[in-house]
RNA sequence: GGGCCCGUGGUCUAGUGGUUAUGACGUCGCCUUGACAUGGCGAAGUUCCGGGGUUCGAAUCCCCGCGGGCCCA
């Protein structure tokens, strides 16, 4: 942009035909760091507080186009907040921990975890994770999110960690924490416990075997169903559905389990499905989640099949050291050989695997450390209740993923890049000790136990805890740390806002309310805000392996970050799932091109005595007052989108206003009073200060590089603000919400709209002039509005003589012709035509369509009579008023009736 | 198998009892007007997945069916 001084000593701006978003955007984002727009004020103790508790991502170095989403959500309303008024808390953090890294380094190095010594594991996690967040944070102020990077934390940092800890050890010492040996879900790649929330189920291929068990005693056999023999080793019972027909004598018999003998009883339970396979299953420990049930129900034995890398153990004899696979596929070949093997069909069942690796999950008995999330159930559903949830139904989901837990939580990881679990065993009996709080951050490895003597046996050696914490240990207490605990600052707890994506409500938001729960006795955020999915635009979930993935660095590349956070906004209603569009982008910088535009055409009119001006002392005209009226409903309808988080209808709105009343209606309508000496053109100029800023002022939620530039352009120049981010938010001004100035726009609008149909119609250049414009209305309230606008009709749409009378109009039709329609009368004539169009032609018009309207026009023509149907001819005929030729055009509601006079 | 959500012009989408059913993209026609032709004006195109019901009145509520999605088992 350059400045020019124009003759009358006004600066005239100018400005480039277009917005230029990939220069402009990386100019504000550094800008605003200098300026440091988003930090969140410590030492304010006045200002209201509104703290976000933004989820932090996994540092895996990319960033998803669902998690753009997300953070323009959460962004659109930390920047809305901070123009309200409020004490932003907008925190960023890095939830490090975790099995997706440590898998990373394993690949890169082409290491396992027991490879290298701990620290030096944990050294090359440490690394990659850096690096990662560092790309990472830049894509972030590249996408725009208004971020104070003064309060980014990390979970693998000892002043984090060491809140983690300290919540184990309080949460221990309430016994919310316990040390047990109960069956968990375990990945035998990752060599690790893992949590339900970790399970991930698919559909896979698998193999139903039938396989015959002898019953103990008898020459007779059961047959039973199952796509798991390699673990008849452990088979402790076998069961049937209470009352079948077909086992009910047999029950409480005996059985041989093949192929090494041992005898089982047979028992009947109601979790056992008669339709499967024979109505007769093995319980094994553990084949699925069904047999834990099982066993615990009917107190059965427990045989330690699989260990931790899924190999079988010495409990399955012969078939010790083989894999799961190989095992499998021994037994049923020994079975098949021993004639045991009925036969063996085809199946798709659901397999739970790792959520990392894909790895089909087992499941083991090892002593593990859990929370009683079971007991907690109900305070978590109570909750769950309380919290505003947008949308509303999405609470159902966390209340049936609540309901639906069986097991306690398994915290323990058997891994290495994680918080360490602050607790030693007494070597002797095994009795666990856990730090101290003062000992806090800790690694029991290189320090000691904070007893000298096991409090149970009086033991004085002791050994540290090799175990970790599940990551979401560390990132279920960010509203705490956000807050300061464990000295908890109250303003800033609960956190007012969760933003997150509908696929972690079961972990994220679940995670969250029991740990603040458990630990703090209350819900941590008041509202949830929840963001579908991002799919591609083939309108599949968006996914490398579907090959529709874009990139944020692509997304923004074409247009910038505004255009893609305008389709984040638009794209769907909050919570729904939403697909990809790059037309949605394009629509986007369009949008900002064309506000752009019409900025430019308004910048020389908008400066500081403008802005001075006193609008009782102005003198509006009914279309300034109209767009006055509108701009105040729109700031009244955006503010109240926003506090409901209705993103795709607050920018909806302001887009519909801009590009539609604002540019096409209303500039439209004031240019001819700014190019003249109009004693009006001030009120027009101040109509159009106050709405172009106050819409850059709406925008900047959604487009925060567009507006700052826009109001830096335009604006800044008469404000003493350094960004249009620090303005505040624009109140509405009652005085102009005006119910007839909008009737009254509306009505000029209409109006103006038919006229510019009519010439659009017959091919007239909209600047051509229409000599004369008589509009009859049927209300004398009507012709008094229409009055009123009449000015601003007749200037926007150059109409020489403008008249407004009450009415209606009297017209009279002059027939100007009747030809002959050559189509109709071609085949049937032939060449008489000619004889036709003649006569026609020599005949006066008037008295052809007289004689037509009685019924056939009869006509002798080179000596032959011809009958005329009314269809064969066309009557051309002209509308006149008062002995002038006019062109009409009716209008319903209002009742209005245009006579032009184009020519 | 369960819970929840959804099915609207060619495509995507707004719309929870009464609107000429929203907007965008696309298509077609016209217009260089002093911000924008990367623009403007206008047109065509859906009867709201199917069926049944409630109601004076349903895209909107209820039931059944079909199809899709998310989460879970």
């Amino acid at each position: 942009m350059r400045l020019s001084r124009k003759a009358k000593g006004e600066y005239q701006v100018e400005v480039s035909k277009d917005y230029d978003p990939l220069k402009i955007e990386p100019k504000w984002q550094e800008r605003w760091e200098e300026l440091d727009v988003y930090r969140f004020d410590r030492e304010d103790k006045k200002k209201p507080t509104y703290v976000i508790d933004t989820p932090p991502p996994y540092p895996s170095g990319e960033f998803h186009m669902g998690t753009a989403l997300n953070w323009t959500y959460f962004d659109i309303v930390a920047r809305y907040k901070r123009m309200r008024g409020f004490n932003v808390l907008f925190p960023q953090g890095w939830d490090c921990h975790g099995l997706p890294t440590e898998v990373q380094v394993e690949k890169s190095y082409g290491i396992r975890k027991g490879d290298l010594p701990p620290e030096k594991f944990r050294g090359l996690c440490v690394k990659l994770t850096e690096e990662n967040i560092k790309h990472m944070r830049k894509e972030m102020n590249s996408l725009g999110f208004s971020i104070d990077w003064s309060t980014e934390y990390r979970t693998m940092d000892p002043d984090y960690y060491r809140r983690t800890q300290l919540s184990f050890v309080q949460l221990y010492k309430r016994d919310l924490i316990y040390r047990g040996e109960h069956p968990v879900n375990w990945c035998p790649r990752c060599e690790t416990a893992i949590a339900d929330a970790e399970v991930e189920y698919e559909d896979r291929e698998a193999m139903l075997s039938y396989i015959k068990f002898k019953l103990h005693g008898e020459n007779e056999y059961l047959t039973i169903a199952t796509t798991r023999p390699e673990y008849l080793p452990a088979c402790v019972v076998v069961a049937v559905y209470p009352g079948d027909k077909r086992y009910k004598k047999h029950v409480g018999k005996k059985l041989e389990v093949p192929p090494f003998g041992q005898v089982v009883g047979l028992i009947e339970d109601h979790e056992v499905d008669p339709e499967f396979g024979t109505g007769v299953v093995m319980v094994c420990t553990f084949g699925d989640k069904t047999d834990v049930r099982w066993v615990k129900r009917h107190k059965l034995p427990v045989v330690k099949l699989i260990d931790e890398k899924g190999k079988m153990s010495e409990a399955a004899d012969k078939y010790a050291g083989l894999t799961l696979e190989e095992c499998k596929r021994a037994i049923v070949d020994d079975l098949r050989k021993a004639g045991l093997l009925v036969k063996q069909e085809k199946l798709t069942q659901s397999v739970g695997a790792c959520w990392r690796c894909e790895t089909p999950v087992e499941i083991l008995t090892k002593p593990q450390w859990f929370m009683r999330v079971l007991d907690l159930k109900d305070k978590v559903i109570e909750g769950a209740k309380r919290v505003r949830w947008v949308p509303e139904h999405m609470r159902r989901r966390l209340i049936d993923w609540a309901e639906s837990m069986d097991w306690d939580w398994v915290i323990s990881r058997q891994r290495i890049f994680a918080t360490p679990i602050p607790a030693w065993y007494c070597t002797s009996c095994r009795e666990p000790v856990v730090a101290e709080e003062r000992q806090l951050p800790v690694n029991p490895a290189k320090v000691k136990p904070p007893v000298e003597r096991c409090p149970k046996c009086g033991g004085e050696s002791f050994e540290p805890e090799q175990d970790v914490l599940d990551t979401w240990m560390d990132s279920s207490i960010t509203i705490a740390v956000h807050a300061g605990w464990p000295e908890l600052d109250r303003r800033l707890f609960p956190a007012d806002l969760q933003p997150n994506g509908t696929d972690i409500i079961r972990t994220w938001d679940y995670y969250l309310l029991v740990r603040h729960l458990a630990l703090l006795g209350e819900a941590p955020y008041r509202t949830v805000l929840i963001n579908g999915m991002v799919f591609g635009e083939d309108g599949r979930k968006m996914s490398k392996s579907l090959g529709n993935y874009v990139d944020t660095t692509v997304a923004r590349g074409k247009y910038g970050t505004d255009a893609l956070r305008q389709w984040a906004a638009i794209g769907a209603s909050t919570g729904s799932d939403i697909p990809f569009s790059w037309k949605d982008v394009d629509f986007g910088y369009r949008f900002m091109r064309k506000f752009w535009n019409a900025a430019r055409f308004a910048g020389p009119h908008l400066n500081a005595r403008i802005a001075g001006l006193d609008p009782k002392k102005l003198k509006f005209r009914p279309v300034d007052r109209w767009i006055l009226s509108r701009l105040n409903r729109l700031i009244e309808q955006v503010t109240g989108w926003l506090e409901d988080f209705q993103f795709n209808h607050a920018l909806g709105a302001i887009q519909t206003f801009v590009w539609h009343e604002l540019c096409d209606m209303y500039i439209e309508e004031v240019k001819h009073r700014l190019y003249g000496d109009d004693p009006t053109s001030d009120a027009a100029r101040y109509a159009l200060y106050h709405v172009m800023l106050t819409a850059a002022k709406l925008l900047a939620p959604f487009t925060p590089h567009f507006s700052e530039e826009v109001y830096q352009t335009h604006f800044a120049k008469d404000h003493p603000y350094p960004s249009v981010h620090v303005l505040s938010w624009p109140e509405v001004n009652k005085k102009f919400i005006d119910e007839s100035a909008e009737r009254a726009g509306e009505l000029t609008n209409l109006i103006i709209g038919a006229l510019r149909q009519f010439k659009s119609e017959r091919k007239m250049a909209l600047s051509r002039e229409l000599p004369s414009v008589e509009i009859y209305a049927s209300s004398r309230e009507v012709a008094k509005r229409l009055k009123e606008v009449g000015d601003d009709i007749a200037g926007t749409m150059r109409v020489g003589k403008l008249s407004i009378k009450v009415g209606e109009p009297k017209l009279t039709e002059r027939v100007l012709a009747v030809e002959p329609e050559l189509a109709k009368l071609g085949p049937r004539l032939r060449a008489d035509v000619k004889l036709i169009v003649q006569a026609l032609r020599e005949a006066k018009p008037e008295d052809l369509a007289k004689r037509l309207v009685k019924g056939k026009l009869k006509l002798r023509a080179g000596g032959k009579r011809f009958e005329l149907a009314f269809e064969d001819v066309r009557v051309i005929k002209e509308t006149v008023s008062a002995g002038r030729k006019v062109e009409v055009i009716d209008i319903q509601k209002p009742a209005l009736t245009l006579l032009i006079t184009s020519s």
